[in-house]
DNA sequence: TATTTATACATAACATGTTCATGATTTTCC
DNA sequence: GGAAAATCATGAACATGTTATGTATAAATA
């Protein structure tokens, strides 16, 4: 029975929650990251300090905002990253004279050899996933997950309506804030 | 040259990074958890929160560290989200009687109200993104991500020298075996 | 039974994700 | 030229990821 007797709304059935599209690519991605921290953890980088590094070591000096985009990180959390990577010497900002706002970002020499020493860390498990995985099906898989990502961006913006909006049937304790900074108002 | 001359080592050359499978992984996933995200915030729960009350919401009650296995969260996560959750009046702990480590964790009324609001957005996402990539492609895609966890987690664990040790490994096999120090039989 | 060891859960501490806000510029527009 | 708007980078505040540690309890073992 699809509607139950005498009411119009019905409790929607949600799928099979470990098997949800999310949590799979989480999964896999975890699974994948498992086998890189354990090294990264050796030289005290994090997962996210090593993208920052392995980013500049493909350029001579970068924006920080086209580092941002290259990294996927989120510029507050970027902006933090270099603040710690610049105390430990491992990278150097620079102002622009044409724009006083941006700042370029280069690896140090210091820099460089930390990367040097990772990187066969790096290639070698990643070339273990891949053989223990399969070339094919590894570049299946990276097919897939890209056109997944542009079939979703194709699909128009999430609008909510009034109705969405319509929820002043949890209390306010139930409520909660929303997520991040608290709103000054 | 693969071999730089009167040098044994070289530098390995780092794979095109946002072309990386973890990369890649990455963005997928945010691509999908963007079109969840505008949802959830009308209601002003979290991703994580919400993996927490799906979980719940197919059982009874559950002990902490099943559900943390359910949710894929760390215990120490999952453990200050129950806090709020309960702060909130959607869920609440029982402290079991024949073992005063654990707790039982089960959803409140207000909880149960608060995931039947949000499922019919969650699954009209759901069935957006399906539609939009393709049924076939879409279990194409499961399969492959499960076959990569699986193929990943059977690889030998990492060693790296004499001065790194091991941690300890967690248990994994929890499914149906006793808590607590395991049994001689 | 007393001691030791493992487990369940919480807490601490720090890095990052996320959102909002601010300061310093640069650009746009009147 | 000057006010308003947009941009770049950073900071603030809270939630979560991650590792280490702590506390209470149960199980194993001497």
């Amino acid at each position: 029975m699809d509607t139950p007797a005498g009411n119009g709304k019905m409790k929607v059935r949600l799928r099979s929650f470990s098997n949800s599209l999310p949590m799979s690519l989480l999964k896999a991605r975890e699974s994948v990251m498992q086998r890189f921290r354990s090294s990264l953890r050796l030289f005290n980088i994090t997962e996210q300090q090593w993208r920052v590094l392995r980013a500049l070591s493909s350029v001579e000096s970068i924006e920080v905002t086209v580092l941002a985009k290259a990294t996927f990180l989120l510029a507050p959390s970027l902006s933090r990253i270099l603040k710690d990577l610049e105390e430990r010497h491992l990278v150097i900002k620079t102002p622009v004279a044409k724009d006083l706002r941006r700042s370029l970002v280069s690896v140090t020499p210091d820099g460089l050899k930390l990367i040097d020493a990772v990187a066969p860390h790096s290639e070698r498990i990643y070339s273990e996933i891949t053989q223990a995985f399969g070339e094919e099906k590894m570049k299946l898989l990276q097919d897939l997950l890209k056109e997944l990502e542009t079939d979703i961006n194709k699909l128009p913006a999430i609008v909510h309506d009034a109705a969405d909006r319509q929820m002043p049937e949890f209390s306010q304790t139930t409520a909660g804030l929303p997520r991040g900074r608290p709103r000054k108002s």
